[in-house]
DNA sequence: TTTT
DNA sequence: TTTT
């Protein structure tokens, strides 16, 4: 009903884009390293690998823009997936379905500016209502 | 860059469905309570009263099945907005521009289901992509 | 860094108390059932069952009372532990620490009030600072 | 009940350290400029301005190490705060009380490493656990 | 100004 | 493997 996830993170690898064999659409994968809010018991700070996937436009963007290291904001929801296995055994892949990647850190050889970018699935929470809003209607 | 809130609350008064003067969309407002978690000095536990505004189809669900201390999740973005006040200062108001309200309980005289009903903003984030995340492609 | 997960959703089933070998420190661990925010292609609302685990006071206050089907808030980090299976194998399970889980629906036979009640896996953000808070100093 | 909100965002100057009348608890107070996911009609990208309090240590560590221009990483419950104005009327605060801020870029003249810190509330989160999660149990 |  |  409600599923939201935020999360900071590190790529562990590039991200490769792929297209879905039925219908060409794109989707990008990659694992981000987040790091535990505590140390464990021999004082090592920890990371949980968490496994990302971003579609269409945002895989895109995404594949084309971040390498391994990236720091990024990732927000979604959590999903487990199914498939058959090779072996026929029902395997599970446990996943966040990012709806908005933000790059934290600028890329090492880029234009050298500083503000972070921020991409989203979709213009969806674009209200096109910035006339409306703006206009001193206390609504 | 990132703005992410959820809510879980009761609405303090029935909303009120408006239309914006220039283009006629539909916005509804209304403000629900949400317990602190934590007691104050004298036991009491206190609530914030947090605005809410819905736009177009989610405000027309909304004000056509919310009521005064209806239970509500509210995902969205905080949003501080300005306008003239007919004093000629500036005010400022600060909201919720909700993405998704999710009902959870019933209303007193509906037709006695017992699930909880969720509507989004949009469907943006409806992937259409079933095919595709289904068929067992491990991706 | 951040790891943030709010999700609503079912008791798959009761949760079980158990305590750790070492320290007798109680852990509860269930499942729930978040429902997709779309339907598949056959027009079904499928569902993520996603494992959430509790730990001490709260551990006790999940498995004391919820159950099947109960309707819960959870709040917490995603976590993927790993653990060697029986066969020799790295086994990964990925499921949600919970920080705080509020219940959303009443008990069936339980004393007829209406009110969700909320539980935190401590009393940290509780500030005890309300007679600070409270006393109007606009800091 | 349930009010979680997440932030990324610059600070606007740098943050004060005050200290309560009655117990003289350290409070600290700062705001970020949080850019909207959005460009209004004229293609501009816009903010909102959200007044951030961090308590005892975290409002130490915040005054110690940030300034104008940080990028930071907030995580908290949203507030409205009410207090007495000088001229009697009932004034409102709105505001994120702070359990987690994360500083997401570097000081200028920082030891120049590259890693993000992170700094809670307080350290209820700290299962203190580890070596019950770490030993293997699969509970 | 407020909900249960 | 699953809830309503």
């Amino acid at each position: 009903m409600l599923n939201r996830i935020v999360l900071i993170g590190r790529l562990t690898r590039d991200p490769e884009l792929r297209f879905t064999p039925a219908n060409g659409v794109p989707v990008t994968q990659f694992t981000i390293a987040v790091d535990r809010p505590f140390v464990n018991q021999k004082g090592e700070r920890e990371a949980d690998f968490i496994r990302i996937v971003a579609w269409r436009k945002l895989a895109e963007i995404c594949s084309a823009n971040l390498t391994k290291g990236r720091l990024v904001a990732v927000e979604g929801r959590l999903q487990i997936r199914s498939y058959d296995g090779k072996d026929g055994q029902r395997k599970y892949v446990t996943e966040v379905v990012a709806d908005t990647v933000q790059f934290l850190d600028k890329a090492k050889s880029g234009p050298n500016d500083d503000s972070p970018d921020n991409f989203d699935a979709d213009f969806s929470f674009d209200p096109g209502l910035d006339d409306i809003e703006g206009d001193g209607v206390p609504f």
